[in-house]
RNA sequence: GCAGAGGUCGCCGAGCAUGGUCAAAGGCGUAGGCUUCAGGAGCCUAUCCUUCAGAGGUUCGUGGGUUCAAAUCCCACCCUCUGCACCA
């Protein structure tokens, strides 16, 4: 077994022995309660879940070690319907799906044939599940678990729908939704064979009457345009029917019948026929009572809403085109006994004014761009084209009766309702594009009755709601209009369904609460779920009335008790339980959800709970990638959580997530990064314990305070980088920068045995702890330290420890070997010798005071050269102080101001010392001999004269 | 279609809000050296171009503009990605 895998089992069994993750209310610690959406378990946890609960770990491990009482508790979805679908896949014998539990989930051949029943899978996912969560180190506590199918967190649901319908949040109605008539259910994105993202579109449905006063529903998405009709288009080849539709006479095309059957109309077809039946008649505009004729309209699709359409050629281009067509061929009309004059008199009819065109828009379009005919695939674009242009910014005109001069966006709705409510227009839904089932039956829209929703669009709710995000902080900050945007634009949400698993609802026979709904509030339940476990309260003993005393202190406690059989003292430690923990400070999840159940999530928390107990904060990251792309089990990249840390370790799979993105990008998964961080970790314990085992001297020197004083920063970063959730940041500096940092100093020192650098190790081990805990409790149990690492003291930024002149001496080491390496690379030469001169101190008094000058914005050579000139120590260099002026000048503008405000501080440096002490560090590094001299120094090595080019920071240099 | 996010030196990815400190962090990859029985790992150095002295030149999707100064601000254009409901 590798080192990495015992280490693992090694402290994960010792966690859970000493039960340190498991977090009892303490009224003397500041609590911080994190939470992670429940996964749903018709599959195994994967990398993806790992990302995001990763965040969450470190996060929660972050605060535990600031001091913190943190609470992180787990629980499991198994609401819905894919749990039955997939087990249903198995009872089929479906071959591939049982190929993919085989090869994908890891799950025996033998446990497979147990998934006909969907409980054992979810069971059998469940505790999988579990065994990944806890062999990578989330620091759960696990008595708090549970999974939706229980039946006292269904008496939790249940309380809370009970109390959103008395809030009346709860309503009733009816719903158009993709339906398979074979499965007699709704047909969501994930159980379609083809048509994926299609959903219903409602068509206007115009009653043209014939002179029988047999209706035409003609269908269209601009029933604006009923003021311009000149003629209806019917496909003289497609087989229509006359039918009887909630009592009036319909002629609609065959498949149309069957459609609205589902529509919640009452339909009897009487006959059918073929359209060219229909070629020629007449028939009246309802609205204009105006009389038009039916002409032949080959490119009519009786598959599309009601196969009747009417004709618009000013507006519309397939109208115009067809008409076109006719004019053009009159003669076909003698096989229908029409003359051409029906056709050839019909002009357009000009209704909406639209900038930039003149009276028939569609006339314009399809002739600029030069379309053949109604067959020309460019007749399609023109048609969206005119459509968008004419909706944005089209103006009806006078002839629109009471909706002249308004523009088509305007008056659109309106239009519509009026229509219906003079009886002149109906509805029809449609799919855009045929959907088809898994189980291959061609679905339809159904209209389902009697839906039960939520409905989130309610203004005082939405209202509620925005409150409750303007009062939480979301991470990263730029999410936060999100949040705003989508609580707009929710509306009424269907939540119940008539299948799968989940809480039935309270007052609804057969309707079960479905599974988006059921999840919004249920991090309450982790606060007592506790007590319930260990006490086996009973789910009758949790009625409503129990809830309402424990959520909201409502009701006589004594009562209350005698009649759900709870002890007094149990009720109140369920309610002062849940008073200490909630609300949650934190609740991370992907990006995905922030449409659905985030936003559902402060919906019902501003719905049921008191400002006080409303979300802290919310974070959201990206979507894990794979190798670039979307992690899909068909796509064969799908990686589990068991797996991973299997292969890589839970250290690195942890902070290889971690490293891969914050904010709201994707991380990409990369197999070689994750296992070159594998071995960077192997090489960190190797490292780290090297330097434990060698620590023995108390030195302090300027190097031990240049590595303290970094440190502070790292320290810093670290902390303030993971306050706001940035993980990638904070590991980012945690483990590689802080590296880079120690290796600087142990190059400089040339050994590991100074004291202070083991205790810096040990900083860096809790900087890491709570991104790769494993490693750092085995290190951390190396230094001699018996407690965990887990609940050690986070390290704190100490302004003291910062040395800015150890930090400049160290700045002044890096520029000259840049500088040097530099000349090397120009000169190409094999340095034999190197000579660094360090500055006299008269250019010191020059250099700072031109550095006052510049920091003051003041920097002018002549009032300088006059300034320098008037002091009698500086007179004697005025010759080399008028060439160094212009020097320091520009080399003072690439510093950085911070730099320049410390250098102020420390004044002059001693370089030589500083010099004369890296001598043999800079040798070794150029493997050469090093000289170090002063400038002013008379018997030095200088035949090239080099050392009055050395001026402050930059020590002249002699090569040969 | 609607809404949102984004295009940075081989790759991943900082930086752009508060323009100058940006040839642009860090990681990866690649090359060379050291170490090692070997492999791996580790350590060091280099990695836009030019340059025999610490310098210069051309870069941050494309094209304009503002400014003494732009990866960073403004405009236009091109391209990529994500979500859009009864479904987890």
């Amino acid at each position: 077994m590798s080192q990495t895998k015992q280490f693992e089992q090694k402290w994960q069994a010792k966690w859970e022995a000493t039960h340190v993750f498991e977090a009892d209310p303490d009224p003397k610690r500041q609590k911080v309660m994190v939470t992670f959406p429940f996964p749903y378990m018709n599959g195994p946890l994967h990398v993806g879940h790992t990302f995001t609960a990763s965040r969450v770990d470190a996060y929660a491990r972050f605060k535990r070690m600031q001091g913190f009482n943190v609470l992180w508790p787990w629980a499991w979805h198994w609401t819905g319907q894919p749990l039955l679908g997939a087990s249903q896949r198995v009872a089929r014998g479906d071959v591939e799906f049982i190929r993919v539990l085989h090869e994908v989930d890891g799950v025996p051949d033998e446990t497979i044939k147990k998934f006909v029943d969907p409980l054992y899978m979810a069971q059998y996912y469940t505790d999988e599940g579990r065994l990944a969560v806890k062999g990578i180190g989330f620091s759960v506590d696990w008595r708090r678990e549970f999974t939706t199918v229980m039946p006292t967190f269904q008496k939790f649901v249940e309380w809370q729908y009970k109390n959103l319908k008395e809030k009346g949040y709860v309503t009733r109605g009816t719903h158009p939704v993709v339906w398979c008539p074979k499965d007699k259910s709704p047909t969501g994105d994930h159980d379609r064979q083809s048509g994926e993202g299609v959903t219903p579109e409602e068509y206007t449905l115009i009653k043209y009457r014939l002179d029988d006063g047999t209706i035409l529903p003609a269908a269209t998405f601009r029933p604006e345009t009923i003021y311009g009709i000149t003629n209806i288009w019917i496909n003289p080849e497609a087989t229509y029917v006359e039918a009887t539709v909630n009592g009036e006479c319909w002629i609609i095309s065959q498949e149309a019948a069957e459609k609205l059957k589902e529509q919640e109309k009452k339909i009897q077809v009487n006959r059918a026929f073929q359209g060219k039946e229909l070629i020629g008649k007449t028939f009246q505009n309802p609205v204009t009572k105006l009389k038009f004729p039916i002409l032949p309209g080959w490119f009519v699709d009786p598959k599309t809403a009601t196969g009747v359409v009417y004709s618009v050629p000013a507006h519309a281009p397939y109208d115009y085109l067809a008409l076109r067509d006719l004019q053009q061929n009159p003669e076909v009309l003698s096989q229908f006994g029409m003359d051409p004059p029906v056709v050839t008199q019909i002009k357009p009819i000009s209704i909406i004014k639209l900038e930039g065109f003149g009276e028939f828009p569609a006339v314009e379009i399809v002739e600029k761009m030069g379309i053949k005919d109604q067959n020309d695939p460019k007749a399609d674009q023109a048609t969206k084209e005119l459509y968008k242009k004419e909706f944005h910014g089209g103006v009806l005109k006078e002839s629109c009766g009471p909706y002249a001069g308004k523009s088509v966006r305007e008056v659109k709705d309106l239009l519509i309702k009026d229509f219906k409510e003079a009886g002149v227009a109906d509805s029809i839904y449609d799919l855009s594009k045929p959907v088809v089932c898994r189980c291959m039956t061609p679905c339809l829209v159904k209209i389902l009755s009697d839906q039960w929703f939520l409905n989130y669009s309610d203004p005082e709710w939405k209202q509620k709601a925005h409150e409750a995000v303007a009062q939480m902080t979301i991470y990263p900050e730029s999410a936060k209009p999100s949040f705003n945007t989508v609580i707009d634009w929710l509306r009424e949400w269907a939540c119940a369904r008539t299948t799968g698993f989940g809480t039935p609802l309270p007052w609804g026979k057969g309707w079960i609460i479905e599974t988006l709904s059921d999840s919004t509030v249920y991090m309450a339940f982790y606060t007592i779920n506790k007590h319930i476990k260990q006490n086996s309260i009973k789910p009758e003993s949790l009625t409503p009335e129990a809830f309402d005393y424990i959520f909201y202190g409502k009701g006589n406690k004594t009562d209350l008790c005698k009649a759900v059989g709870i002890s007094v003292d149990l009720l109140d430690s369920m309610r002062s339980e849940f008073l200490y923990w909630y609300p949650f400070d934190l609740r991370n999840s992907a990006k995905e959800l922030v449409p659905n159940h985030l936003s559902f999530c402060i919906f019902h928390h501003a719905a049921l709970f008191p400002p006080e107990h409303w979300p802290k904060a919310i974070s959201v990251n990206g979507m894990l990638m794979v190798e670039g792309q979307g992690m899909h089990k068909s796509k064969g990249n799908f990686i589990t959580m068991k797996g991973a840390v299997e292969k890589y370790g839970a250290d690195a799979t942890r902070c290889g997530l971690l490293l891969g993105a914050e904010a709201m990008d994707d991380p990409d998964w990369r197999a070689e990064n994750i296992s070159d961080l594998q071995s960077k970790f192997e090489s960190l314990i190797g490292f780290a314990t090297a330097v434990i085992a060698s620590a023995k001297t108390d030195e302090d020197t300027m190097l031990e305070r240049w590595l303290q004083s970094k440190l502070q920063s790292r320290i810093k970063e670290v902390t303030e980088s993971l306050d706001q959730l940035k993980t990638r940041t904070a590991l980012q500096v945690a483990l590689f920068e802080t590296w880079n940092d120690l290796r600087w100093y142990i190059q400089r020192k040339g050994n590991t045995q100074a004291k202070a650098l083991n205790e810096v190790v040990k900083t860096w081990l809790k900087m890491l702890a709570p991104f790769a805990p494993f490693l750092c409790e085995e290190l951390w149990s190396q230094t001699g330290e018996a407690d965990f690492i887990s609940t050690a003291k986070w390290p704190v930024f100490d302004e003291n420890k910062l040395d800015v002149a150890a930090e400049e001496q160290e700045n002044l080491i890096t520029d000259i070997m840049t500088d040097t390496s530099n000349i090397l690379k120009a000169t190409k030469i094999t340095p034999k010798h190197i000579c660094y001169y360090s500055t006299a101190p008269w250019k010191w008094q020059v250099y700072l005071k031109i550095l006052d000058k510049t920091v003051c914005g003041e920097a002018k050579i002549g009032d300088l050269m006059k300034e320098f000139a008037a002091d009698k120590d500086l007179k004697p260099h005025m010759k080399d102080i008028a060439a160094l002026v212009p020097r320091v000048i520009k080399a003072l503008t690439k510093v950085p101001g911070d730099r320049k405000a410390n250098i102020q501080k420390i004044k002059a440096v001693d370089e030589h010392n500083i010099l004369a002490g890296a001598a043999k560090f800079l040798g070794d590094r150029y493997n050469t001999e090093v000289s170090v001299y002063s400038e002013d120094d008379q018997k030095r090595f200088d035949p090239k004269n080099r050392a009055s080019m050395a001026m402050p920071y930059q020590p002249a240099i002699y090569i040969e």
